[in-house]
RNA sequence: GGGUCGUUAACUCAGUCGGUAGAGUAUCUGCCUUUUAAGCAGAGAGUCGUGCGUUCGAGUCGCACACGACCCA
């Protein structure tokens, strides 16, 4: 955390002291901006240099200063407000002598109101030449220099508010992350799906193989867990009769964090009767290539410097196909159950005792494939070793009805036929929880309730799940998924003292077992 | 969890072989009524991430820790 007392600091502060002695509300609350910056650029775009607007309109604006060049009796500065940024011009001879005293006493970071007319400079640039000047509040923090900006990633993501100021970029990435989901909405429901909200807070937490976090509800005296997915309940609104609904929301994970995973992320899921995974190859193909389409104004990206097509149609394969075509494997060594987990072993993939050939399959893909899968590819007959929830293949019960979609070498999406014997689904659950691995952390409970419900009758369906951080991660050329939620999850700043106490106990604990 | 790199003024960055801490922007003062990384002259501004150590002397060398970035698991 910056030091608190600086020169700096104790001069803004003072300054601001001068300002309201001086009668000035530094905090108003009264002026209404008439005009957005982006409204009067038009209006000037005919003016010849130094000339002012024939009509002579009194415009209003207010927004942040963000640049100031000062002169002994005028100055010019640019204010920003949401929808732009415009050039003020304010003269001594035109706002009097003490309006202009208390200019002087301005400084770059204020919100200010502003009114007056328009011109344009003798370099022709569009200007509101300031007939009175209001505070609106007074910033009593210099903001990053104005040429380089804010480059230290730590402070852009901590206090983005300052980022967001100052960084363009920025701006323009959570702009298009609030667009992605508003079209994602509006494709979703022109298509007949209904948004829902499904619990948060889920007494038993499935959908998927994660570590939840755990919290506690004092009245109710029971242990609670942040979803992990949405998956279950929005299954059991199938069983209720909505035959297509989805939900744009948080999941939580309790799990490392990389330039790929934030404790929370978001996440559509939708489910849709009466549908296959084929389907949903075929919506999400529509989907994201049109939201590409809407948001870059073409199907064809760059990612981090590497071309990405994602005009329809996208690539389908099956797992199997992926391993003999992208990673070389002989199919030979694919169709004899011994010969592939023997594989594996000698790709250096440490396998649990009970694996089979499902697991040592997705493995090597994983190792072998999925970083080689650049442009949009659906890869299809997932094993059903390592899918406890999707329906098996009506010919090959060891394979699924699923598929995950890869683009630039990362997984996008993951959807299924949906599994609806509920004396299947009860197997596998049961077989899962026989197997639960060494890792403790992760919860997996019987969720007799959603056994249940499928025991009502689930109509045939198909669902899928996006993840919307790496889908914009993606659609905004964005490095990290910090560079694309507003408020990631850092460490905190400052807490060295209590982190060493907790070390020191935990080591004379040891010492004393 | 492991490795590599980074942390110096509000911001962006220099800092040589270990010898009094530097620049630009920002800030302050003066001049300046069409500038736009305005200009000119001057000034102030530092817990060199934190702690311990080596040394006559540490921003610089060593160790530990914190935070971050990248890579790996």
């Amino acid at each position: 955390m910056a030091k608190e007392n600086t020169q700096i600091l104790r001069q803004r502060r003072e300054k601001a002291d001068n300002l309201a002695a001086l009668g000035v509300n530094l905090y108003s609350n009264h002026f209404k901006p008439a005009n957005r910056i982006k409204e009067l650029l038009p209006k000037g775009e005919h003016l010849a240099a130094e000339t002012q607007d024939e009509t002579n309109y009194t415009y209003s604006v207010a927004g942040r200063i963000m640049s100031m060049r000062k002169f002994g009796k005028a100055a010019f500065f640019n204010l920003a407000d949401s929808s732009g940024r415009i050039q003020i011009y304010i003269k001594k001879d035109d706002v009097g002598d003490e309006i202009f005293a208390t200019f002087k006493k301005w400084d770059i970071g204020d919100i200010v109101g502003i009114e007056g007319k328009l011109f344009k400079t003798k370099t022709e640039e569009l200007s509101v030449k300031a007939d009175k000047l209001i505070m609106i509040s007074k910033s009593l923090r210099p903001l990053p220099e104005k040429f380089h900006g804010l480059t230290d990633v730590e402070t852009r993501y901590r206090q983005r508010y300052v980022d967001l100021i100052v960084t363009p970029a920025s701006r323009e990435t959570f702009r298009k992350r609030v667009e992605i989901i508003r079209l994602m909405r509006e494709f979703l429901a022109n298509r007949g799906f209904m948004e829902v909200e499904t619990p948060m807070m889920q007494p038993v937490p499935g959908g998927a193989t994660a570590k939840p976090f755990k919290t506690h509800h004092n009245a109710l005296d029971m242990d609670l867990y942040l979803r992990i997915a949405p998956e279950l309940y929005l299954k059991r609104l199938l069983v209720g009769g909505f035959e297509r609904v989805f939900e744009i929301n948080r999941n939580f994970r309790n799990e490392g964090l990389s330039t790929r995973h934030n404790p929370e992320f978001t996440m559509l899921e939708f489910y849709q009767a009466y549908a296959t995974f084929h389907d949903m190859m075929d919506l999400t193909e529509e989907m994201v290539s049109w939201l590409c389409q809407e948001v870059n104004g073409s199907m064809e990206i760059e990612y981090q410097g590497t071309q990405v097509n994602l005009a329809p149609p996208w690539k389908r394969m099956t797992m199997d196909e992926a391993l003999v075509q992208v990673a070389g494997i002989d199919a030979a060594i694919l169709a004899d159950d011994t010969k592939v987990i023997e594989l594996a072993k000698e790709k250096g993939i440490k396998l649990e005792e009970q694996a089979g050939p499902g697991k040592a399959k997705t493995e090597l893909f994983e190792l072998l494939v999925e970083e080689k899968l650049i442009d949009p590819t659906f890869v299809t007959s997932y094993p059903t070793e390592v899918s406890p929830l999707a329906r098996r293949n009506d010919e090959n019960p060891d394979i699924t009805d699923r598929f995950e979609l890869f683009v630039t070498g990362r997984e996008l999406a993951n959807a299924f036929s949906e599994l609806n014997d509920p004396v299947d689904q009860l197997q596998r659950f049961e077989k899962q929880i026989a197997e639960k691995g060494d890792d403790e952390e992760i919860h997996f409970e019987l969720d007799s309730d959603f056994v249940r419900a499928l025991e009502y009758g689930m109509p045939s369906a198909a669902g899928e799940g996006i993840g919307i951080d790496r889908l914009v991660m993606l659609l905004t050329d964005a490095p990290s998924i910090r560079d694309v939620i507003l408020f990631p999850h850092l460490k905190p700043e400052g807490q060295q003292q209590n982190k060493k106490k907790k070390k020191k106990k935990k080591k004379d604990q040891g010492r004393n077992v």
